[in-house]
DNA sequence: TGACATAGTGTCAAATTAACACTATCGTAT
DNA sequence: ATACGATAGTGTTAATTTGACACTATGTCA
């Protein structure tokens, strides 16, 4: 008997990936509209099969590329759905990842397999194709979970910000108010950020101060 | 062109299980000596295909159930490992999970892929397989974390238990000793134990009241 | 120069966590 | 029977952390 007897053809293997960003202080997911069947016309998370010679990740990167035009983001592995049914025709296996990039810098472009792509505000998501929605509302929850002991946060933010808007993003996820000046002794207490040194002018009001990550590779875990 | 259009064969999925429990005061993990190539002879976590109609957790579940007659555990999904390289002759995907069981009750017996069945102390791990030692690595860490924030721990507990041997679990986990007060006050606000009323009798000492948790179904998440 | 809007700052009470030591009850050996 | 060994069981207090709370500062613009 051969080392890998196994009779059935394998799974297709896919990766999804849901990125979140923050737009008019609202968390919000980019979805494509998908071209091809099944579900064709629906909308879905970007994502695609996995090629030989690249590892998930990777895949999952060159996918969020490909299909929306977008790179450079934050990227961790979510979960694997392996459901037999959670495809309509043939058995695929997706390695859900979520990322995350600050809205300024994103411009997304429909690419190859979608017809359109666009953000969707979490409480105001259309019809998804396949378990996506399963996906999205496992990927808020470990977002909002890791706000309290990771530094993922940082990964929604701009190359530089000042503390009211990472606070309105902690905000945001949250769903709730926080205190400004708890929040403040909070981050600063951390000791990752650094001052820049600029201020921020917008409005008719007092400048804030801009931050930065101070070491960007550096711990990713609070306490 | 066919909705899904890939040109390359699939990678093959597998499922990989480290079973903890915990023996004479350590952290020990189940391992069975591979029966076939590659890595024949060498110790490797129990795992397996995917089959085509089983859910990746069945197929945790099965496979750990074949290949060492072990079943009825706490079982959750770790992380994927995909790297095209992790299996020397095709590729293969590993969604890897970790599993958590009273030592009581455990007799492993090896099945068909295995020559032999062993559990190995954490401290003491021999030359593994694949990339299983990274697995291992990656589900202690887990498992670790989350005793400080959910009730896994009782995932490794007999039916009944006494405060001093949970608090063993904890500790040999932690790797500190915890002060034994403090970690009863804590564990009883939690509010998920109840005194079975019965109470165990060993060695030359006082018995111990014996414990069960309350609601066996009820939330795993502390806080 | 006054209104407005956000930036920026410190104290104190409450809650939580961490340190700490002795009595109780059993078995066993003398 | 009695002393010893071994683990069970139990509260208090100080230290730390968390959470509530309000005013001044600095800019823009009318």
């Amino acid at each position: 008997m051969p080392p890998y007897c196994y009779d059935y053809p394998h799974p297709a293997l896919t990766t999804d990936i849901t990125l979140f960003t923050i737009r008019d202080e609202q968390l919000a997911i980019l979805l494509i509209r998908r071209r091809a069947e099944p579900y064709q016309g629906c909308w879905a998370l970007p994502g695609g099969f996995v090629e030989p010679d690249e590892c998930l990740e990777e895949c999952a990167l060159r996918e969020l590329e490909e299909e929306t035009g977008i790179s450079g983001v934050y990227l961790e592995q979510l979960y694997t759905f392996g459901k037999p049914d959670r495809d309509p025709r043939e058995r695929i296996i997706s390695v859900a990842y979520y990322a995350l990039a600050p809205c300024e810098v994103l411009s997304p472009v429909a690419g190859s397999d979608a017809a359109e792509v666009a953000w969707f505000n979490l409480d105001a998501l259309p019809a998804l194709a396949f378990d996506h929605q399963d996906i999205i509302h496992l990927a808020q929850q470990r977002l909002r979970a890791k706000l309290d002991y990771s530094t993922v946060a940082f990964g929604l933010m701009a190359e530089t910000f000042t503390l009211g808007e990472l606070q309105k993003v902690y905000e945001t996820i949250r769903g709730e108010a926080l205190d400004k000046r708890n929040f403040r002794k909070h981050i600063l207490a951390l000791g990752i950020l650094a001052e820049t040194g600029a201020s921020r002018r917008v409005g008719n009001h007092r400048p804030a101060k801009l931050y930065c990550v101070a070491h960007p590779g550096a711990v990713h875990y609070i306490r």
